[in-house]
RNA sequence: GGGACAUUAACUCAGUUGGUUUAGAGUGUUACCUUGACAGGGUAGAAGUCACUGGUUCGAAUCCAGUAUGUCCCA
């Protein structure tokens, strides 16, 4: 057989990926084996794969892999969400350039263009995943509006409705002008920006007849008579980021502990330019430090002012319409936008002498999470979920690891938003989601239900009117959250909302893993894990993994605004999926940030090259029967034997902890160092002889092994050694194989092996510092020290240290270079050719170091409380160190006293 | 303003209930090797006052308190 010797991942891809398709091996049916469920996070339906995704989907391909290799019947359910606001948006904007705005069109014929912009975009995130190797069960792939999915976010509303957990109120929420919909506060992303702080004066408005006391002659900085005002015209000074707001406010609020302004109590002031008489209030909420300690209050429009208003009974001023224009009742600038009215009431203000200065000022303003406009908070009628009942369990068993997050500290964040958990505002102005199924009665009374059908029952029965058709309903024109449906993804993947006792959802249902991203942690995983207890009374999944977040080299985030993000598919093309994997996963640690670099996946591709040139060794070796194997063969494969057991043990624990990355470098480090740099070297023929049939055997036996460990890391290569290291039969795989199971190993076998390692390594180095080519074989002495030199490797020192003779002396051998491994001493002889005073210098430095190890050591021993104090076994460990450092002390003094 | 988390080699990170050789890995770096699977390789080496200051302890990178810096979340 034709080894190709440059591995060709593209072509070796594409082709391992349909087989596994064409064997069906992704799919998955309920059976008596443990099932193993994953939901994917479904991304957005319209969306392109990012390198967040690449992360987060290798990792799950990881686990699902590694459970079906496990005897586990593993289940990882893909999809896509319809992302209403995003989707909405961009059908919104193709329509527009093509001159068709959304007004025109009813509901349904907009509905017709968002699902044609569906169909055509839908589902290419999928396809890419499968570049990526994912063995997602594609015949389970669910979307969030497929028929289902909407039943059961519908029959869910009706539900919690007729429970009384939602209900409508008015109620001031984030108000994207863009999308003209209200968002949850998880939408609204916070930005720190420069802007500015303008001192705007309200002049006092002329006494009220039943207010008649005299002014307060006190006059203050803050009050006082403009030039070119009548005398004894008073101003009060209030400072706003938003003067464009004055003309909704209905008062003006002072401390009430605040002296300066004792005498304005009870009075009245006038809005500037519109002069409407507002009065001036008190309340604790000011602060007297910031600003002038006066407070304008605009309660249509700052979710504090609403507070207040509320408190004080304050009327309220929407000046805004839904765009962010001007209202008719803002009296000014009607229809312009809201940022244009801020420049120019700001020059109007200074014209009319009202402003008294600008500063510039750093606060935080609310942006749209999918539009990046600037928030508008308003009053509007919403639905709401309530939320304190239902967050109860998800809390608790979250904090009673019931539910596992990892990494831990995830709990924290997660206890402190439930822990002040507000009611969910699920409503939003959109036409692309699920209707609302609330039906409203001609006289404004309404009624939850499933159907148009059902709705016009109840609505009768509500009514008493039996006449009622169902042209007399009008349906609520809002579509729900898209989180709404989304938090019941574990769940309705199965149908389980629908029919809460299939065999499906009972079978699959609670899903073991999770894995997303920390920033969806109150968007999604804390709602499922409502959701979960809520309608089926149990966890939607066992454990959330958190990856990290991956960003540049320069720590920024990755954004195709900031044009800092690789194309994965690119990645892909360069360095082979297998290779990409490989990269995500080397630098990140659950929930730490991953600073992607291309070198990464580069070294993941390096990693691919390594593994194909072993098999291009062990494949392309002559085998004979005739010979027989030789005894560092067969010890080297005892010992890899062992390893292996070592290895098996050490992975285990690390899935078992999430340690994914942890578990990669293993891999990594055993197929690089242990089965490459160790094993295949030690049996390694010599040039173009044959290797014994038995060694043969093993090696490729043991190079299975570490194959399927390899596989749910990078599946590809895997498979395609796999398939060519043994005759395989038709439709067998090594992705429906067992990982090898965790057995005993001789772990003293393989510290003896440690020992043999470091003396290869000591000849090694004797011969790049003596410039003694490998070629040239040499003599080995070994003088055991007193713990003894185990022989049973003595084979393989020979071999690899390319030993002409190796004898035990029992003293130590004049004019030989030398180096000790624990107390045995091992020389090389080199007549003529030590270098005295180097060889002495360098044994000086060995026993300096020992030396002070050894103080170290005794000084803990020479401690009286630590003998008595600690542990037996801690004391006998470092008795043990101490007698191994005076052993080597001991060789060491010995060596140096017969050189000079 | 409130809270969480972090700070270990040039970089990215491990370090499990305090006691694996006076701290480990990967990458990078340095020197050497054009060695017969692999130069996307091999071999060997250098590199850290475990942020700082106190405390607890026989013993602290590890526990406690404070300080500094940073990241994130919430308001």
């Amino acid at each position: 057989m034709e080894i190709a010797s440059k591995y060709n991942p593209a072509e070796v891809e594409e082709k391992w990926y349909k087989y596994w398709m064409d064997n069906n091996y992704f799919h998955s049916e309920p059976d008596e084996r443990e099932p193993y469920t994953v939901v994917i996070p479904p991304p957005n339906v319209t969306g392109v794969l990012h390198m967040g995704h690449m992360l987060n989907n290798t990792i799950q391909d990881i686990l699902v892999r590694r459970a079906r290799m496990t005897g586990e019947n593993a289940c990882w359910v893909p999809g896509t969400d319809h992302a209403s606001i995003a989707t909405e948006a961009k059908v919104v904007n193709k329509l527009n350039a093509e001159g068709v705005d959304k007004y025109d069109l009813s509901r349904k014929e907009f509905l017709e263009h968002a699902w044609d912009w569906t169909h055509k975009h839908g589902g290419i995130i999928l396809e890419q995943l499968k570049k990526l190797g994912a063995s997602c069960d594609w015949e389970r792939t669910a979307f969030t509006m497929d028929e289902v999915r909407s039943e059961s976010v519908i029959k869910v509303f009706v539900e919690l409705f007729n429970k009384g957990l939602i209900y409508r109120g008015v109620r001031m929420v984030n108000w994207d002008p863009s999308a003209k919909t209200a968002l949850s506060d998880e939408e609204v992303i916070h930005k720190e920006i420069k802007s500015k702080l303008y001192y705007l004066k309200y002049r006092l408005a002329p006494l009220n007849p039943t207010e008649g006391e005299e002014n307060n002659p006190q006059q203050d900085a803050l009050i006082s008579p403009p030039t070119g005002e009548p005398e004894g015209a008073e101003f009060i000074t209030i400072a706003t980021t938003r003067p464009e707001t004055i003309l909704g406010d209905t008062a003006v609020c002072i401390n009430p502990a605040d002296e300066r302004f004792s005498h304005l109590k009870g009075k009245r002031v006038l809005v500037p330019l519109i002069n409407r008489s507002i009065p001036i209030i008190e309340d604790e909420y000011v602060d007297m430090e910031f600003g002038t300690g006066c407070l304008k209050i605009t309660p249509a429009h700052d979710i504090h002012d609403y507070e207040i208003g509320m408190k004080h009974n304050l009327p309220s001023i929407d000046i805004f319409n839904d765009d962010g224009t001007l209202s008719e009742k803002a009296g000014m600038y009607i229809g312009e936008d809201r940022f244009d009215v801020r420049e120019k009431i700001v020059k109007e203000l200074e014209a009319a002498g009202n402003l008294e200065k600008i500063e510039d000022y750093t606060n935080k303003v609310g942006y749209s999470e999918r539009t990046d406009v600037v928030i508008e908070p308003k009053l509007s009628a919403q639905w709401f979920l309530k939320m304190d009942e239902l967050v109860k369990p998800a809390l608790e068993n979250v904090m009673n690891d019931n539910i596992q997050f990892h990494p831990a500290k995830f709990k924290n964040t997660y206890k402190h938003w439930m822990g002040n958990i507000k009611d969910w505002c699920i409503s939003r102005q959109l036409w692309w989601g699920h209707q609302i199924p609330v039906y409203y009665l001609p006289d404004g009374t309404f009624v939850a239900a499933e159907t148009a059908e059902q709705a016009l029952e109840l609505a009768k029965e509500k009514s008493g009117n039996n006449s009622l058709t169902a042209a007399d309903l009008t349906q609520d024109e809002d579509a729900l959250d898209t989180w709404f449906s989304s938090w019941l993804w574990p769940i309705s993947v199965f149908d389980g909302i629908r029919d809460p006792k299939n065999r499906e959802v009972n079978y699959y249902y609670p899903s073991s893993d999770l894995v997303t991203a920390p920033d969806i942690i109150f968007f999604w995983v804390a709602r499922m894990i409502i959701a979960g207890y809520e309608f089926r009374d149990e966890l939607p999944f066992k454990n959330v993994y958190f990856t990290g977040m991956v960003r540049d080299e320069q720590r920024r985030k990755m954004s195709k605004s900031l044009g800092n993000s690789p194309d994965p598919l690119d990645l892909i093309e360069k360095y082979g999926a297998d290779g990409v994997r490989v990269g995500m996963l080397l630098c990140s640690p659950a929930g730490g940030d991953l600073l992607f670099d291309e070198g990464l996946p580069q070294q993941g591709a390096g990693f691919s090259t390594k593994i194909w040139n072993a098999f291009r060794l062990v494949k392309n070796w002559e085998v004979s029967a005739e010979i027989d194997q030789p005894e560092h063969s067969k010890q080297a494969i005892e010992w890899f034997r062992n390893k292996l057991g070592e290895v098996v043990e050490t992975l285990d624990s690390q899935f078992a902890n999430f340690k994914i990355s942890e578990a990669l470098m293993t891999v990594y480090t055993t197929v690089r160092d242990e089965f490459s740099g160790w094993l295949l070297e030690m049996v390694k023929p010599s040039y173009q002889k044959p290797i014994d049939a038995k060694t043969y055997a093993d090696v490729v036996d043991l190079f299975d092994q570490i194959l399927r460990l390899m596989h749910p890391f990078m599946p590809f290569i895997t498979e395609e050694i796999w398939q060519l290291l043994s005759v395989r039969e038709e439709g067998e795989s090594i992705m429906i194989s067992q990982i090898p199971k965790v057995k005993k190993y001789d772990s003293e076998l393989l510290a003896t092996f440690d020992n043999v390692k470091e003396a290869v390594s000591g000849v090694r180095k004797i011969r790049k510092e003596k410039n003694i080519a490998f070629k040239d074989a040499i003599e080995l002495s070994v003088q055991k020290g007193d713990k003894g030199f185990d022989e049973t490797f003595n084979s393989v020192i020979i071999k690899l240290g390319n030993i002409s003779k190796l004898s035990l002396v029992n003293e130590e051998v004049k004019g030989a270079a030398s180096f000790r491994v624990k107390s045995t001493n091992f020389y090389i002889p080199l007549d003529g050719f030590i270098d005295v005073d180097e060889e002495l210098k360098k044994l000086n430095e060995e026993l300096k170091y020992t030396k002070g190890f050894l103080i170290s050591v005794q000084k803990k021993l020479g401690n009286e409380r630590f003998v008595n104090n600690a542990p037996e076994a801690v004391v006998a460990k470092e008795k043990a160190k101490q007698a191994d450092a005076e052993a080597k002390i001991k060789v060491l003094e010995e060596r140096i006293a017969s050189m000079k």
